[in-house]
RNA sequence: CGGGGCAUGGCGCAGUCUGGUAGCGCACCUGGUUUGGGACCAGGGGGUCGCAAGUUCGAAUCUUGCUGCCCCGACCA
């Protein structure tokens, strides 16, 4: 993408109303713009990241053996009167009323609608287990939005559902959804922590909360140091016996605020591993059993005939709400350091002289050359200075700038900036393809 | 919902107390000089001052009502 073709309106100075170091950026890079109290228009940048969040979660949710589908943002209040949950849910659900004066609301999640979708569906043990999932905007009529996008009212997330026939197998279904999600957040450059979780009314639920460390995180979190230190297991077989995968993290003390238990913590861990940070919730996971199934009558017949009702759990990851925490976990005074798994391009080409004719050259035939590297490349080919270039990019916060001048194209080099350590080598300008090539498969 | 604050070109702000021709910086357009970390000079374009009533010869400014947005708290992916 050319910036002279691209639309990416950047300000030199945050809007009054933002706060925080994510929702300033976000607007400042020309990511976001606001259109109502936590409601956002993604801008081309933006929508960049957000896809490529998006990727990354089917890609795992698909390897773990999630099935993809897509229900409307638009349900029917009747639905969640068979669940009960119309007149529990508050005035957190956004209602409207159709033209025919029909009842429906803005989907805040979907456990009815994708409970009525299997139970239409499914009919036989044969069509257990299932987990199915959706990226899908909802709308949750917060009493107050803040923090930009990641405490909006309409947010991009991931929900998944799983229908198992026994609470056994539901397990295996949650630790398949536990384990994506530790891959999924490390993919995207993040340290998720699953933390004990406010389990609900039921007894023998289970819930854990994937939280980040951050300055700016919303709840107090407790949690053992070396959980920090732990890395995502690979190559994963989606139908062994994943407990023994998830035991690192299970078997360190980790909680949030609603469930702290403060004798525990000082028991369990030494003082000097103790870790009490504030934190971002980016995704949950949730044990649930038959709460939707016997109400709305989940049920397939088994191999012996009888009908049995299904187990089930839903599992969120807070898509939009990820764009705003990944900035949270990754910038510097700069602007934002983008993880080069969620980058909006991977590469800014920066020409110091656009009208030079052979920086021009060099450039075009660069911008070329990563592109059919498979590169996302952004190729600042505008008349502004340099220095206005340089402080664009580094906001925008692309992994990797290669720096294109009329001296070093004399002399056969470029410059490539690495945005996270601020470290600059010269390279051949013939080289410099290859070498980030070569740190892509890194 | 309780408490606090803000609303003036795209963004940041002054002007409001004490009513009298709507201003500054950035951004934008034109020309020129520049050109390796947000250049300079000159000339331009763009705002019914959140909305509605009221007071007044005259309202961004005073009064009343409304709306929107932000921050702190309780609640949430």
């Amino acid at each position: 993408m050319r910036v002279s073709k691209f639309f990416m309106p950047v300000l030199r100075d945050a809007p009054r109303e933002a706060e925080i170091v994510s929702h300033r950026l976000m607007l400042r890079a020309g990511m976001i713009r606001q259109s109502g109290a936590g409601i956002y228009s993604w801008l081309p940048t933006g929508l960049r990241v957000l896809d490529n969040i998006s990727r990354i979660v089917r890609e795992e949710q698909d390897r773990a053996g999630a099935i993809e589908l897509l229900m409307p943002t638009l349900q029917s209040a009747d639905l969640w009167r068979e669940s009960g949950r119309y007149d529990a849910y508050g005035a957190e659900m956004l209602r409207i009323t159709d033209r025919h004066k029909r009842e429906m609301l803005y989907g805040p999640t979907n456990e009815e609608l994708i409970t009525q979708i299997f139970r239409d569906g499914a009919h036989s043990y044969r069509d257990v287990p299932r987990t199915l999932y959706h990226i899908q905007w909802k709308f949750r009529d917060e009493i107050r939005p803040r923090f930009g996008v990641m405490r909006g009212r309409e947010f991009l997330m991931k929900d998944a559902y799983s229908f198992d026939l026994t609470p056994e197998d539901a397990k295996k279904s949650f630790n398949r959804q536990f384990v994506a999600y530790l891959r999924t957040f490390e993919r995207m450059g993040l340290t998720a922590i699953p933390m004990q979780a406010e389990t609900g009314p039921i007894g023998g639920d289970l819930s854990y909360e994937f939280i980040i460390l951050a300055k700016t995180g919303e709840s107090e979190v407790f949690c053992h140091r070396d959980l920090l230190d732990l890395k995502a297991p690979e190559n994963v077989d989606y139908d062994s016996d994943l407990e023994p995968l998830m035991a690192p993290w299970l078997e360190k003390y980790a909680a949030t605020e609603d469930v702290h238990d403060a004798a525990r913590f000082a028991d369990e861990v030494p003082q000097d591993r103790q870790v009490s940070a504030r934190g971002i919730e980016v995704g949950q996971v949730f044990l649930f059993g038959t709460k939707y199934s016997d109400p709305m009558k989940c049920q397939v017949q088994g191999r012996d005939g009888k009908l049995v009702t299904l187990h089930s759990g839903s599992y969120g990851i807070g898509v939009s709400r990820l764009v705003g925490a990944i900035i949270e976990a990754s910038h510097d005074e700069r602007g934002i350091v983008w993880p080069a798994s969620v980058a909006p391009f991977k590469v800014g080409l920066v020409n110091l002289k656009a009208g030079d004719s052979a920086t021009d050259k060099a450039c075009e035939s660069l911008y070329e050359q990563l592109d059919n590297a498979g590169l996302s490349v952004l190729y600042d080919d505008t008349g502004e200075r340099a220095g206005a270039k340089f402080k664009t990019m580094d906001l925008i916060g692309l992994p990797w700038q290669v720096i294109v001048g009329p001296r070093g194209v004399k002399a056969g080099l470029v410059e490539l900036k690495n945005r996270a350590s601020g470290e600059t080598t010269e390279i051949g300008i013939d080289e410099v393809v290859n070498r980030l090539v070569a740190t892509q498969t890194g």
